[in-house]
DNA sequence: ACCTTCCCATACGTGTGCGTATGGAAATTA
DNA sequence: TAATTTCCATACGCACACGTATGGGAAGGT
């Protein structure tokens, strides 16, 4: 019979597929030029449905500009922090953290969302929870390395704005000289 | 005799008058939303006039937002650059020349500059040249401070990205904790 | 007084993008 | 099989924003 196979796709499971390709490709367009780049009917047109689909799952585009945010949210943390192949030895650590971030781009969508949620009180919060929890990443891996509080806050504080300084350099340079001048930096922070 | 040259508003001086205030009203709008906030309409609002006016000094948006580019892209630089006022001594220049960029928040627009030009080749090239004079502004602040070139490049680089990391920081610190915090950075890069 | 040029107002056409109303096919349940 | 739910297509209304066409007032020149 025709009976187009219903075996694992349980309908749960194909909705939140469908759910999350419209996420998926609001984040791409969103890293591709910013928050008015994400537009129900050019996504749509992507996807190669309707918006139909996307009114069925979201209420409307605020409250789908709200879980994209979340959904970035989540991406842009549990990916570096979620790594569990890391050196043991602190210094080495922190440098291997450093080189992953570069070589991953970890920071390619922070100009668009913080352009976009800069004066938006609520969404900043979101924004400003991600800062507290990447930050506090970093200053672990430096109190680790024997540095005091303040020592580690000053040298987590300066790493971040690095990478997220990074993102804005227009001047792309080759992945190869960009992890050697991370390295530079981080090795600048490691002594003293 | 009256030919133009003598008297104040010589409409020549009316006419770049009214086109520097669309300028104006436009920075205002992309620092305060991004560059989806700068349309011609909501600005003649603002402005207490109408479009007439817009397409009179501009051909079209495209080009207005050309011209808004070059606008801030001489602000963004004169600010800076051009202030005599600084000590002459070399490590004490650069630690004045940090506060300077912390207080006046010299980097306020580049988010949403950045996250505006992107990905947009020709008007990329523009923000490219900006950040060459300013990075060789600051590199030549290391080198007058005794760096080899690769040290003050290093430095640098590591102060610039300092400067545009630090807006993006959603967590708003006050101005003396910015301050306090961009003096310890500028000492960790001036020692050693 | 007439003309010209500068500068802006008014009015319109058009495209785009949001949201809604409704239909319908497939899948699930009864 | 009938009924219901799930998920998306189609079609429409509407508001906003760009660009253009046209008019007109004010200022200066002749």
């Amino acid at each position: 019979m025709s009976t187009r196979g219903g075996e694992k796709p349980s309908k749960s499971v194909v909705d939140k597929q469908s759910k999350k390709s419209w996420l998926d490709a609001a984040l791409q367009a969103l890293a591709s030029g910013g928050i008015d780049q994400v537009r129900v009917e050019s996504l749509a047109k992507k996807l190669g449905v309707t918006k139909g689909s996307f009114y069925w799952h979201f209420k409307d585009r605020e409250q789908f500009l709200d879980e994209l945010l979340n959904f970035w949210a989540e991406q842009s943390t549990q990916a570096v922090i979620a790594n569990p192949n890391y050196p043991t030895e602190s210094k080495a650590r922190v440098k291997a953290v450093a080189e992953d971030i570069v070589r991953h781009d970890l920071g390619k969508m922070d100009p668009h969302i913080r352009s976009w949620t800069q004066y938006d009180k609520r969404r900043a919060r979101v924004v400003v929870k991600i800062d507290k929890v990447r930050f506090e990443f970093l200053r672990d891996l430096f109190l680790a390395a024997g540095f005091s509080m303040s020592g580690s806050d000053l040298r987590a504080q300066s790493l971040y704005r690095y990478v997220l300084g990074e993102q804005f350099i227009s001047v792309r340079e080759s992945m190869s000289q960009r992890l050697q001048r991370m390295q530079a930096h981080v090795d600048l922070l490691l002594q003293a």
